[in-house]
DNA sequence: AAATCGGGGGG
DNA sequence: CCCCCAGATTT
């Protein structure tokens, strides 16, 4: 019942909006909604067009790409990425062609390399109009928010779970149409970031958009939680000269060589160091927490701001550490988070003076 | 800088 | 079954 209204909303709004002029929708034969549907694999529609044009250019039929030098294969692929699909496509059209015609079942399809379940079932139902079922991403996005399948579509439990779902909402009749149209939903209106569910033929009754949760869904893959590791960046600022010192890094290690503030284990740490080196703490102020992401680890800083008075006592090791004027830094070479901090100080004073 | 995308292949 | 990869593009 919700199924069949589900696939008549989808086939409605194809009819009115969805894009049928494309090159490979012209004639639903099995050489060219193959050879575009595995184009079409991870490679968006604008990027596929010229390559499609020019490949059916090239090889017009099962027969010419049989027996097209594989080279030739490839310089046709060259610059849309994942050759593999193109030694597959070539592999299989020798396979075909020694075959009498294409296959006309879902298994069949399956054996030949570069097509699994999801372009099998595409190609069978759109060259075919049999109805099968496919899952690609497109599909899943669009049915993990509108049943609000939650985890990442990799594991198999979601991956059978979203496979079941798309098995019951498509339909017997009109599956060549469905098919491109569940597709097409997905590129152009239900997509990753930013969808346009106020103009989605689903949005009324979508459990991801009804429970605010369109931007979690589909769930993610699992990346490895980064370990958080925690410093405190010491901002010492002479109040009469509005000078901030800064320390050279080492050369390895994260932000190796960069200018950036004397960082601590913790806030004692910070203001002992002041007490040790004869650095008169005026008055000190601790200011939020920020994160910054390494590849390997969170960065969890905590700027302490501290005035000091008379800077004239504190000296510098050689070349390790320098005062700088709080305008003049923004030409240094500096991590981005001691940008952006030094930029909230400069705003700070604009408006304290 | 990170996420994405369907199928193949290896542990 | 689970994880990782290819590679160019998008955010």
């Amino acid at each position: 019942m919700e199924e069949r209204s589900f696939a008549a909303k989808v086939l409605a709004w194809f009819d009115r909006n969805g894009r049928k002029d494309l090159p490979w929708q012209q004639s639903p034969e099995p050489y060219s909604v193959w050879v575009s549907e595995i184009m079409l694999q991870q490679t968006q529609v604008a990027a596929v067009i010229p390559y499609y044009q020019r490949f059916m250019e090239l090889f017009p039929d099962i027969q010419a790409l049989a027996v097209a030098p594989i080279d030739a294969v490839l310089a046709a692929w060259s610059g849309l990425g994942y050759y593999a699909r193109a030694r597959n496509l070539h592999r299989a059209a020798e396979i075909i062609a020694r075959q009498e015609g294409f296959p006309d079942t879902l298994e069949a399809w399956m054996k030949l390399p570069g097509i699994g379940r999801s372009t099998a079932g595409a190609i069978l139902s759109i060259a075919y109009s049999t109805s099968h079922p496919i899952l690609d991403g497109n599909v899943k996005r669009v049915l993990s928010r509108f049943y609000a399948v939650h985890g990442w579509p990799g594991k198999s439990h979601v991956a059978r779970e979203l496979w079941h779902l798309s098995a019951e909402c498509t339909p017997q009749e009109r599956v060549a149409d469905y098919t491109q149209a569940i597709m097409d939903l997905g590129a152009t209106v239900c997509r990753r970031s930013k969808p346009l569910c106020q103009i989605c033929p689903l949005n009324e009754e979508c459990r991801a958009r009804r429970e605010n949760r369109i931007a979690e869904l589909p769930g993610r893959k699992a990346g490895r939680p980064l370990p958080a590791k925690q410093c405190v960046f010491l901002l010492l600022q002479d109040d009469p000269g509005k000078r901030i010192l800064l320390e050279r890094r080492p050369p390895r290690g994260i932000w190796g060589g960069l200018w950036s503030f004397p960082e601590y284990r913790d806030i004692d740490a910070a203001l002992s160091w002041c007490q040790e080196n004869a650095v008169p703490v005026h008055r000190h102020q601790t200011l939020t927490s920020r994160r910054h992401t390494f590849s390997h680890y969170h960065l969890d800083y905590t700027p302490v701001l501290v005035h000091t008075e008379n800077p004239k006592h504190f000296v510098m090791e050689s070349g390790g550490a320098v005062w700088y004027k709080v305008e003049t830094i923004a030409k240094l070479g500096v991590p981005t988070p001691v940008r952006q901090l030094l930029q909230t100080l400069s705003c700070d004073e604009d408006n304290n003076d």
